[in-house]
Formats: structure tokens, C-alpha cells, sequence
DNA sequence: TATAGAATGGAAACCGGTGTCAGAGGTCCG
DNA sequence: CGGACCTCTGACACCGGTTTCCATTCTATA
């Protein structure tokens, strides 16, 4: 006896639809699971057994149906197979950031690392000092049925959200400058190991007297960055005084005022280090006020090596930020089964260690 | 035979339920429109009236209905919704730009007007040069079910396009610079009107000698500026020569060289007019090179007002793109039903003049 | 008071997939 | 040769909503 013929007695169509078994089906309507059971003759679960490459399908049976699957064009609809696996196929991208370029940039990468998966990407940007921001993302991610979150800093160093977001059960990464978390759930930027490479290069210039600006309180990149560097200055033997070190907050604005504060010091610093490059642009303006050139009467280090950096005059020396690396590694984290490597242990090694990019914004000081 | 009433523990128990009319549904699951209809003791067919604001339910019950999903915090799955209604909760945000910033802010002005609505954003870029593009765009809308996409220049201008996504019955919303579609898919910025604004401030100021750097070929952001630029000058009298136009792709790069042609030019000009801000950092720097200061030596005006703009020494004039108005209008327009206006004709307008900004790029030539 | 006509609400089918579990066919072994 | 075991496969219920169709209740009019 053959395989019993293919059932599938819908109410409405009577056995003449399976008469015609390979008749294009209505070419207007999409092409569901049924369609492709009908025309290769083996009931809808073992279609399904294709899709999702489980390993109980004869090699047989396998080929005919992914042949029909592509003759047809058959691709499964997302939302019904969200709906049976209790799981949608969005990523989230969470953010609260005030530097847009960091966004695209991160949002390209984790596109980039879901290219060719079944996987869509939902940007949810949100206020962090906002009431009830907690509850906001993790509705966000119940009510979506997120298959994984994407968390960019400054949120993800907020350890109650990723409490919340655990409770709903769903998944994550962090993005960030320390290990906060389970290391299958962190992407590190070792900005640490950066800025001393930052400081390292001031010194061998030969300057002495540098000034820092550093980022907002409370971000995890902006004491990793301060503690790095003032380490590695001390590890060379200097010392930066206090009144050398002036808070910023990440903003051209406060690369302005603190510039314009750390310059205003006597004796002046031959080098400024600012801690992002939005702030080491303003920089440069409270150099032009006062008249001072740069590299000749000041040298400026940015960070992150975003768009402006290569387009200030003179181009700026920054330490560059591989983001849309982060991105790419940060989605295949999410989708990537925790124990198959596809991308080498090497690749995707949690850990980014951001380099120095030298252009033209730096010269030994003039003495 | 029929299908006997198996489980479902509705029909199972249903006074004694209902009896302990607040009984929290196992705290653990998500609660359902199952749960709700039964805790308010009507059919799931009168909760889903409520959800889907059906005139049909009786003011009593639905206050009733009501009062249960806030207490509950209930919301409908929108895979399930999306899976019956045959259309996703999703718009879709389509771009190829090389302008990351144009990206993010177009991108937060669509999630502004999506917020508190059932809507979420996903972002989907794409190579119109490549291989299938239309195709990939059209099986990415057509998976998802979009309930609409947002195109974005260059790819809002391919007339394919928008075909294969009408082919496949799918709402789009087109961000432009002129009428390429009916009105109600359509959101113009009018850089013409914007670009005469640019060559009005620039014949006041005594300019005569003025070139221009345009976009790239076969971009309509490029045809409206660069015609509407010179035909406002032609209106005041005033020819450019061919020699004082040249080719530009919208890059730093392409600005760096096309400045650096200009300005060899003799008589130099006294002003560039750059149609968008990457290429006028770009004359900055070929003005850099060539010892020239601005504006002392040459005025530069820019389009799009970036980040950049503010940034570069002296900060730059330029014409203000409002990107995140439009996108928010793009949305809006996509979400609500043709008829009702519930922002109102003058804030629904399609029609966006972008207008000058200005700062301390441009002063009278010296003579 | 009777009756048409609306307004309302319920049961079951359906959207397009997946999970469970039982059953068919084949192999291995005693 | 028969039974235990394994490999594939399919019937059926289910995910959480909406829609169809029909029964019931509530008006309004004759």
C-alpha cells in the first residue's frame, strides 16, 4: 500500500482540490504549509520537520519537499510560526543614547549578523530617567515576544532591567566596559586597555601637562576610561593634578566649557585628552576662541572615531570604537545556540579591544 | 464523528470560575483574552469588540470589559492578531543612505509618531544597486505582513519599487522632493523653495562669483537643489558659469575634491554653495589646504543641518532639514485611515520646507 | 399585543504554523 | 519466526486572536 492518500479534508474543499495535486494554488493567495503538504503528498507536520531541520526526515522525503518548498517559493509566515513557538523572530535594540552615529552604527552591525536568518530587528529607543522605563522595556519584550534583546550603554549597565527582563524570560546581551553579567550575556569593550594606549602615545611625545575631560557620572565607559588612563599615566610616573581633570557629559557643550576651563589653567596643559569626540570638537572651538592652534599649541585626543573625527581641522587622533563589530557579535550572540561556534572562538570572543587612530591633531609640545 | 469538547478549560468549568470572579489566572502564564472573557463573563467574540473598538458592545460592558484588562494588564498578542487579521503590527523603515545621521533621526521621529500605538518599527536597509533589491524589499514586506513601509530617498524615488510593493498589496508611504505618486503616499520636502532661500542670502550678502557642488547623479534631492539653486540665481540676474558647477556625490571626499576644483578656478569664487554638510566639510578642509579662511576668504553654505554643521570652525550655515518631523508625518500617515485627521491639515501637511540656518560660515567677499 | 428589525452575544471555524503521541514499517536479535 | 526497538510519519489538539453565522434579547411600530 502507497501513503494513504493526503487527507487534508478541509471542511470547505471537497476532494476535487486534491485532484489536481500540483496545480498552482491560486497564485493570488500566499503559499502556506498546507500547499506545500498537499503537493508533496506528506502531511503538513513533516513540512514543518523540514522547516526547523529536524533530523527525523528521510533524505528522500527531505529533498522532495524542499524542492517543492522551492519551486513554490514557500517561505513560513512569521507570525504563525511566533504564535505556536511562543516565541516571536524580532531581536530588540535597546538604547538611550544621545549619540546617534554610535546607534546606526550598532544597528548596521546587528543587521549584519542577521542577514540570512529568519530574524527582523525592532529599535526601541527609551528614557532611562523616565517613570516606570523598567516596565516600558519589559512589556516591550513580553508583549513582542522578543527572541532576544540587544542592550546598548548606558542601559545596559542597569542591572534591575536585566532582573526584569530575566523574570519575563527573555534572553539578552549587554554591551559594555566590564563584566556585569553571565559571560554569554556580555560584550565587553576593553576601553581600559585603549585609553592607555592613549597615554602612552601623549607621553612619548612628551607631554606633561595633560588635561582630561571626562563623561557623564554614572556611565561605566566614563570611569573606565577615566581609572584606565589616569593608571596608565601613573604607571609611567605621571601624575595628572586635579585641577586638570573636569567633568563632561559626552555633549560638544561640555567639550566646550571644559576646554575653555582647562585651558584657562596656568600653566596650560600641551595636551588635552577628551573622552569622546563629540566633546574633544568642542575642544577644538574653545581652542579657536582663544586663539591657540592645534597641534601647534595643543594637542587633542578624541574617542570613538565617529564621522566628525576624520572631518575636524586638523582630523582628529581618536581611539576607534569597532561598533558595528559590537553590533554583529552582539546579534549572533542572541540567535546563535549557546554551544555551536559557528563564527571561531576568536571571533566571537566577547571582548573588543578598541585601537588608537592617529591623524593629525597631535605634535610633541613646544618648548 | 465530531469533535468532542476536549479540554479548554473554559467550557470545563465555568460557574465556579467565574465565581471567584478575581482569581488571578496562574500568574505565571500570560493572560489571554480567554482569561479575560471569562473573568467578565462574556464571550472572547465581546472582548475582542472592546480591543478592536467595535461600536456594537453595550457602554455597561464594555466599562466592564474594560475595567478587567487594566486590572489584568491584558494585551492581545499581536502575532495572533497579526496571524487572523492577516496583516502585522510592523511598519517597516526602507532606506540605502550613506547619511547615518539622515537614518537615526528619521528613525526617532517615526517611533515618535508610533509611540502608544500597537506599532513597532523595523528597520530593513538595502542596496538598490544590488542584485533583486525590489525583489528583497518586496519578500521582506510581504513575510512580514507589513502594515506599511516608510521609503526613504534615493530608494523612495524607484518607480519599481513602489509598484512591486503595490503588486503585493503593500501600504507605503514615499519621503521626497516632489510629486512622483498620489498625494496620500507621498511626503515632499520642498528643497527648492529651501535652496532659493540659500541664493537670496547669498546675493544680499554681494556675492556674485558662487559655486556649487552637486549631488550624485540621478538623485531627485540632487535635481531639486541644484535647479532650483540656479534658477533662483537666474531670477536675481545672476548666471553661474559651467566652470563654477561641479559633479559631487554627496561624500566628504567628493567635497574635498570638488572644492579643491573650484577654488583652482580663476577669478576663484568668493562663496560655495555645497548641497549637503558632508561636502561642505569637505570645502572646508580643500579651503584649509589652500591657506584660504572662511569666511574671510570664502563663504561656504551647507544642506541638512547635521551634527556636523554646528561642529565645524567657524560653525556652518546651512538649510535645516526638520528629518524628524518628516518621519514622524511619514508614520502618522501610514497608521491612520485616510479619512480622519487627528493632527490637524496643517501639521498632516505633506509638504515640508526646510528653511536657512544661519551661523558664521558667510560674510560679504572682500573687495 | 403581535411582530418586524435591530442590537447583542455565543459556538465553531479559521489564520498558519508547532507539539504530542500513537502507529506503521523496518531492523536486530534471541 | 516472533518480539523488542528504532525510525519516520501523520492525526489531532493547540498557540491567541478574528470572523462567520446564527440564536437570543431588546426595542419600535402597526
Amino acid at each position: 500500500m502507497k501513503k494513504r492518500k493526503t487527507t487534508r479534508r478541509t471542511p470547505g474543499q471537497p476532494a476535487d482540490t486534491e485532484g489536481r495535486a500540483g496545480g498552482a494554488p491560486d497564485s493570488r493567495r500566499k503559499v502556506t504549509i498546507n500547499d506545500i503538504a498537499r503537493i508533496a503528498a506528506v502531511s503538513k507536520k513533516t513540512v514543518s520537520r523540514v522547516i526547523n531541520r529536524s533530523p527525523l526526515v528521510e533524505k528522500d522525503t527531505r529533498a522532495r519537499i524542499e524542492a517543492v518548498i522551492q519551486r513554490y517559493r514557500y517561505v513560513p509566515d512569521p507570525q504563525a510560526r511566533g504564535l505556536a513557538f511562543r516565541k516571536s523572530f524580532l531581536i530588540g535594540l535597546v538604547y538611550d543614547n544621545p549619540n546617534a552615529q554610535y546607534i546606526v552604527n550598532m544597528m548596521e552591525g546587528a543587521l549584519d549578523g542577521l542577514r540570512h536568518t529568519d530574524y527582523e530587528l525592532v529599535v526601541h529607543p527609551c528614557d532611562r530617567t523616565g517613570a516606570d522605563f523598567i516596565g516600558g522595556v519589559q512589556r516591550f519584550a513580553v508583549q513582542q515576544k522578543l527572541r532576544g534583546v540587544i542592550l546598548l550603554p548606558p542601559v545596559s549597565e542597569n542591572d534591575e532591567l536585566t532582573k526584569a527582563l530575566q523574570d519575563v524570560g527573555c534572553n539578552y546581551v549587554r554591551v559594555s566596559y566590564a563584566q556585569l553579567d553571565d559571560p554569554s550575556r556580555m560584550l565587553i569593550s576593553n576601553d581600559r586597555q585603549a585609553v592607555a594606549e592613549v597615554a602612552r602615545y601623549l607621553v612619548s611625545l612628551g607631554h606633561t601637562r595633560i588635561g582630561y575631560i571626562t563623561g557623564p557620572q554614572g556611565f561605566l565607559s566614563a570611569r573606565e576610561r577615566r581609572e584606565g588612563f589616569l593608571e596608565a599615566l601613573a604607571h609611567r610616573g605621571l601624575r595628572i593634578p586635579p585641577t586638570l581633570i573636569v567633568q563632561g557629559g559626552y555633549t560638544y557643550e561640555s567639550g566646550l566649557t571644559g576646554g575653555e576651563v582647562l585651558l584657562g589653567r596656568t600653566p596650560r596643559p600641551t595636551a588635552i585628552f577628551a573622552s569622546n569626540d563629540e566633546m574633544a570638537a568642542g575642544v577644538y572651538r574653545a581652542a579657536d576662541r582663544l586663539g591657540l592652534s592645534i597641534p601647534g599649541d595643543l594637542s587633542v585626543v578624541g574617542f570613538d572615531d565617529g564621522p566628525i573625527a576624520a572631518r575636524l581641522l586638523p582630523p582628529l587622533t581618536t581611539v576607534r570604537l569597532p561598533i558595528r563589530d559590537i553590533g554583529r557579535l552582539a546579534a549572533l550572540k542572541l540567535i546563535q545556540p549557546p554551544g555551536a561556534g559557528s563564527e571561531d572562538a576568536a571571533g566571537m570572543s566577547s571582548l573588543i579591544v578598541p585601537h588608537l587612530t592617529v591623524r593629525d591633531s597631535c605634535r610633541p609640545p613646544r618648548d
